[in-house]
DNA sequence: ATGTCTCAGTCACTGAGA
């Protein structure tokens, strides 16, 4: 299977270059996160000629999550459990949650396509909602790899976060000002390991930028951030055989500011892809 | 110069979000 996470910024503006590409690099699974739009403004019709099915979440214009797969999707859940809400000028724990989270799970693994919070500013009520919406999410993970020990769990998406410090080329981010480098966001990151979840696309490809800036050349002058991961339970972590971040698609006309992130699975039950140990 | 891009609301712009 072909796992793929892509941060679309309007699915309506881009449907024609994702479906291409979808098509062209073969792959099975995308999770799209900024598709910007409600459900009866969704593109559907590419998608499905070029084979693909699609769930989606989307309330409005802003935010908006979706899975586009050519294998049969179930168990669509829209937003976890304990996922925080978000109103401006409100903080109360009944806040509407806004579109950033769906699941559903493709052949033995439970996909999640997330957009976190951007956090907009470090004393911004904003930040507070990235730092929870993290925290549940880990939460909600690691009591659902305890609840499927062994399972294939992959959380995918625009975290909003950039891990270590050679994750960032935008030299306009300064430590203690900028969001995204922040100790709290990075430890809030770097806690999913402590829920069972490791970077699954890191160990093949340790450098490289997922998102450049529309604003000031950043990508021609390389300054971008590698802030979209695929996160991975064990399970999904040992059946990853490849991976890659396809910059290519911050080229040419009318790009997103993000690019795709790759990774290749082997079939649980598909022997010849092992080792044979004896 | 928040120097670019997207969408809503409304129809040439502003506001919001990133």
């Amino acid at each position: 299977m072909r796992l793929a996470t892509w941060n679309v910024n309007s699915i309506r503006t881009r449907h024609g270059r994702v479906v291409d590409w979808l098509v062209n690099a073969d792959v099975d699974v995308l999770a799209m996160q900024e598709i910007k739009c409600k459900p009866e403004q969704f593109p559907l019709e590419p998608f499905e000629a070029a084979g693909y099915d699609v769930v989606l979440h989307g309330l409005s214009q802003w935010n908006g999550v979706a899975i586009a797969s050519r294998l049969p999707m179930t168990d669509v859940q829209i937003g976890f459990a304990g996922q925080p809400g978000f109103e401006k000028g409100y903080e109360g724990a009944d806040a509407p949650l806004e579109a950033r989270a769906i699941g559903a799970t493709v052949g033995d693994v439970r996909v999640w396509s997330l957009y976190v919070p951007n956090g907009r500013a470090l004393d911004d009520p904003h930040m507070d909602y990235k730092l929870r919406f993290l925290r549940a999410l880990a939460d909600d993970s690691a009591r659902w790899q305890a609840e499927n020990p062994g399972a294939a769990l992959a959380l995918t998406g625009d975290f909003n976060v950039v891990p270590f410090d050679h994750d960032l080329g935008d030299p306009s981010m300064i430590p203690g000002v900028s969001t995204h480098i922040s100790p709290a966001e990075r430890d809030a990151f770097h806690a999913f390991e402590q829920a069972g979840l490791t970077d699954v696309v890191r160990p093949l490809v340790p450098e490289g930028y997922t998102f450049w800036d529309y604003k000031q050349l950043r990508f021609p002058r390389n300054e971008g951030l590698r802030i979209d991961f695929i996160l991975g339970s064990a399970g999904l972590a040992d059946r990853v055989v490849d991976a890659r971040i396809d910059r290519d698609q911050r080229k040419g006309d009318a790009p997103s500011d993000h690019v795709p992130v790759v990774v290749d699975l082997h079939d649980d039950d598909d022997d010849d892809d092992r080792p044979m140990i004896f």
